[in-house]
DNA sequence: TTCGTATGTTATGATACATATCATAATTAC
DNA sequence: GTAATTATGATATGTATCATAACATACGAA
């Protein structure tokens, strides 16, 4: 290969305006972090991990509580949840105080594995944002923050 | 409803670890963003639009080389090219340097239609950065670039 | 000329995410 | 206290994203 200077063989590709769009950056730091989440867990995906991190410090919450929390739709909540119970990480039983709902415990046993799965993700983070300074790293969370609060 | 004290019902609910995750940050900022950026753009996605860009700035770019500075498989570029094609904002004609390859443009007069996509962008990130200062974006981006720096 | 590689393509599957509709249960309004 | 409204979980459906494998054709290098 290497055919002379040809944007398209070479490194030289210009992005234009995307290199000044936050929501460009965000999009790509998002999926790296993601890529680089699920080499880490295996098989416990970011989703996964979140509504874990949900229940274990909301205990007998119940699944649409959860997805406010989290941004995703009741709809959508059915199956993660399913597949949390089946994998016997998440109890579900029938809320006592309101019969339509489930009331969600982690398993027992869980909170080893889960506390396990925080190591793993403090180790794949620490990796990622070896290059910021703890500073850094706060504005990061802080300026994420802000602009998800403009959520509507 | 408003049941007593239990987090399911009230607003109080406690994400944990998730609080100091740059992962879990990144990727709600990103979808809040990503959500707006469709509500301000009506039909072109964020992936449709940075292959605009990524064209317009490299005339004559082939899909593959599109797609290794957007991070995104040959296989899944095809429909993407075909959807911009069929839409008529870019032309795809085979290479003549390189008869497998695809040589790709902007359509003509779509530089307008461009233009008003990024003024669109513009006030969509104004909008959603607003509590933001000149200097915070710009760290904003900086860090962002840093991380994405990680791919692998 | 042959062999390895690049390009675009098709097929397939997993995941993410939105919407509409439903039955049941709880809450609110009257 | 009954009726209307709302909340919860569920099902079905459709779109978008993204990864992998396999293929034909074309290019480059040995």
């Amino acid at each position: 290969m290497e055919r002379a200077s040809n944007a398209a063989t070479v490194n030289e590709i210009e992005i234009g305006v995307l290199e000044n769009l936050v929501g460009y950056h965000l999009r790509r730091a998002s999926t790296v972090v993601g890529n680089d989440f699920a080499l880490a867990l295996d098989g416990i995906r970011q989703v996964l991990f979140a509504i874990l991190s949900i229940v274990k410090h909301n205990p007998g919450i119940n699944q649409g509580a959860v997805g406010r929390a989290l941004g995703i739709q009741r709809a959508n909540m059915v199956s993660l949840i399913n597949e949390l119970v089946d994998r016997a990480l998440v109890d579900r039983k029938t809320s006592p105080e309101d019969r339509r709902a489930f009331s969600l415990t982690l398993s027992a046993d869980v909170e080893a594995m889960f506390d396990d799965c925080v190591a793993r993700i403090n180790a794949h983070e620490e990796a990622l944002l070896s290059d910021l300074s703890g500073d850094e790293r706060a504005v990061l969370i802080d300026l994420l923050s802000r602009i998800e609060a403009k959520e509507r």
